[in-house]
DNA sequence: TCCATTATATACTAGGTAGTATGTTTTTTT
DNA sequence: AAAAAAACATACTACCTAGTATATAATGGA
């Protein structure tokens, strides 16, 4: 049984040490060799956890990935409180909050999707899923707006969704030009404006 | 003067050749060697039009990617019209009207700003400047839509701008993962409720 | 026409790349 | 304790990479 565990260990290994130079790096340029010299082993031990590399980009997507974005971004909305304030806690302060070298990187996800997004159906599913999964919640914390009356009802909650995602994606993506956080401040004003209007 | 028209038309055909790889593979997995097969030239020809590799990506920045830009959502922010109506357009119509491969392969420049928004300040400062044009167009044509009536004089330009800017490349992102226009769609529709927020 | 300059081609280097083949060590099972 | 299996290491292959050195061809000016 001890053995199961240092595995699992080391399968974790890898995969931490991917994540950040994926995110640090990009997913192509991220040699296998970086990768297990980050890890201090070797290529046989990164050959026997991972198929190739596909894989080990699926198992970052579908593990590392999907559980950032769902502790960060989803699992909030399904809390209890105003809806339309969660919204802009998550939104909002969440995003102020995010250290210099988390801002300089932008978003982990965002970055794989625009990188591999177009390159290959299992990288698109793998991606599709977190997104979906971040849209739903959106959907249901609007949709929970609506019956408590804090939320105009003749709003389409999955546009509002979207349109949410797609700029809190694009801004994580802009800011990487900056050195400061001007961009995000205006991001930040420009989305109260927009949580104002769908306000009931 | 034969020599100088013949000159220029290699270099543009290297940019071209160049723009179209990036947009289709990414700039960092796009080796020299490749772009030189499909313009038909060698190395030799390469080297002698551009001192590396990031004097390419540069002048693809700074030529291509501005110009593209400029003319499909700068200019028109200038023309005469009403301000939220072209702001509908540029943001919507626009949008729906990508062909297939464009919306397979998202935003160009946005693609450019995922993949080395964050290495080089001389990448920076040349994405920055698309970003900041566009910007400057976008707070003008708000501008103008307050002293005309149409836009709420207590919105702050800079921040619908960016904003709208964030949403758009946004979700030029998130349409990769997809092969269909259903997130299109509802980006539409969430952009359009934003603009009627910020109408007078 | 000769010469200088520019434009392009060819051949090369030094190093990085994913993946494989084959080891050796460690652990589990019998 | 012996055998089997799992975990990891080492050495290698075939190929791709940016960039250089040096050649040849084309052009422009005198």
């Amino acid at each position: 049984m001890d053995q199961k565990l240092k595995s699992e260990l080391t399968r974790q290994l890898i995969l931490n040490e991917s994540f950040k130079l994926f995110y640090e790096n990009g997913f192509k340029t991220t040699s296998v060799d970086k990768i297990m010299k980050a890890t201090n082993l070797t290529k046989g031990a990164f050959y026997h956890h991972f198929e190739n590399k596909k894989a080990l980009a699926l198992a970052v997507i579908g593990l590392k990935l999907q559980k950032r974005v769902y502790e960060a971004m989803v699992a909030p909305l399904y809390g209890s409180g105003d809806a339309l304030e969660i919204l802009k806690t998550i939104f909002s302060v969440r995003l102020k909050s995010f250290t210099v070298y988390e801002k300089q990187h932008g978003c982990p996800t965002n970055n794989f999707i625009n990188e591999i997004g177009d390159h290959e159906v299992a990288y698109q599913n793998a991606l599709k899923r977190i997104i979906e999964e971040w849209k739903s919640a959106l959907v249901y914390v609007l949709d929970r707006g609506k019956t408590e009356g804090s939320v105009r009802k003749d709003i389409c909650s999955k546009s509002v969704a979207v349109y949410l995602i797609s700029a809190f994606e694009g801004v994580r993506g802009l800011r990487k030009l900056y050195d400061n956080d001007l961009i995000l401040d205006e991001y930040v004003s420009g989305l109260s404006l927009y949580i104002k209007q769908i306000s009931a």
